[in-house]
DNA sequence: AGTGTCGCCTGAATGC
DNA sequence: TGCATTCAGGCGACAC
């Protein structure tokens, strides 16, 4: 489930962890995810520095000094644990990799569903290689605006909740917040994505940038209290104003309706049908 | 090329 | 109680 805003939350949470850091030892217990984990990793990153942690869309990219690249995906049920130095490490069920680093600290990927990704790219040109290079721009950077929305959704019928889903028009959006986007933009998920008109496309993309930017700072201030007793990163509790909310009264406004669920492409949308037309 | 469907995978929730 | 079934969903493969 983690979408752009849970990644963001895991990179700062990796970054003092990793960033200059030597990576002393790299164990693989499991290599079969969904991407299979390459049978060199451990030797290509053992005695590597740190140099830098990105995150494009819900991807991470640990950069390293020799000009490799890490490239992490949370999947569905994707999650990274720090051990500090101090700290007791016991293998857990769904570890499938270690990292330690040369003052101790241990950064594990875990993932009990197993579609997350683990992988080497060239870290140089990571930006010209897939899946980056076909990727839509950052909606937080400066590349995102409603020009830029409106000219990826033009022509096209597919309905406006499948289009946010899909990484080629708007990257780092997930079921959540597509729900959320569209609900407090206040257009219904069934339109045809091309048929929205320029000041519905610019609501939705102001939407899109504060429905993220209010998560990552709650994530944020749960990363802040972050205790090692759970010691997760990866979820962060949220109140969402729609999804997960089937039956529960629509809040935003006085339209008095239930929030109502359907499923498209096989994911649910969850909606207000008075309030998003 | 655009669009829709399927399957990967496991744990939690639900059903009998 | 215990077993079986269903559901969740990011993403790539595939068919049309």
């Amino acid at each position: 489930m983690p979408e752009l805003p849970e990644v963001e939350i895991v990179r700062l949470g990796i970054v003092p962890a990793l960033e200059g850091k030597v990576l002393s030892n790299v164990t693989v217990h499991r290599r079969d995810l969904r991407i299979p984990i390459p049978e060199d990793l451990e030797e290509r990153l053992e005695g590597k520095i740190v140099e830098q942690i990105l995150r494009r869309g819900k991807y991470i990219l640990i950069l390293l000094k020799n000009g490799q690249g890490v490239v992490l995906h949370l999947g569905m049920s994707g999650r990274i644990l720090i051990y500090s130095s101090g700290d007791s490490y016991e293998r857990a069920k769904h570890d499938h990799v270690v990292l330690t680093v040369a003052d101790g600290t241990r950064v594990v990927f875990n993932d009990p569903r197993r579609f997350g990704m683990f992988y080497l790219i060239d870290g140089d040109n990571w930006q010209t290689q897939k899946p980056f290079s076909e990727m839509a721009p950052e909606p937080l950077g400066n590349g995102f605006s409603g020009l830029v929305l409106k000219e990826n959704f033009s022509g096209r019928k597919i309905n406006i909740k499948a289009a946010l889903l899909d990484q080629h028009i708007v990257t780092g959006v997930g079921n959540i917040y597509a729900c959320e986007a569209l609900y407090d933009a206040k257009i219904s998920p069934m339109r045809a994505a091309g048929d929205l008109n320029d000041e519905e496309v610019e609501r939705l993309c102001v939407a899109i940038r504060d429905v993220l930017t209010r998560a990552i700072k709650a994530g944020g201030s749960s990363l802040k209290d972050y205790q090692h007793t759970d010691g997760s990163l990866g979820y962060f509790q949220h109140a969402f104003s729609v999804y997960d909310q089937e039956g529960n009264k629509c809040k935003a406004c006085d339209c008095d309706s239930a929030v109502q669920r359907i499923v498209q492409g096989g994911r649910s949308t969850f909606y207000c049908s008075r309030r998003q037309i």
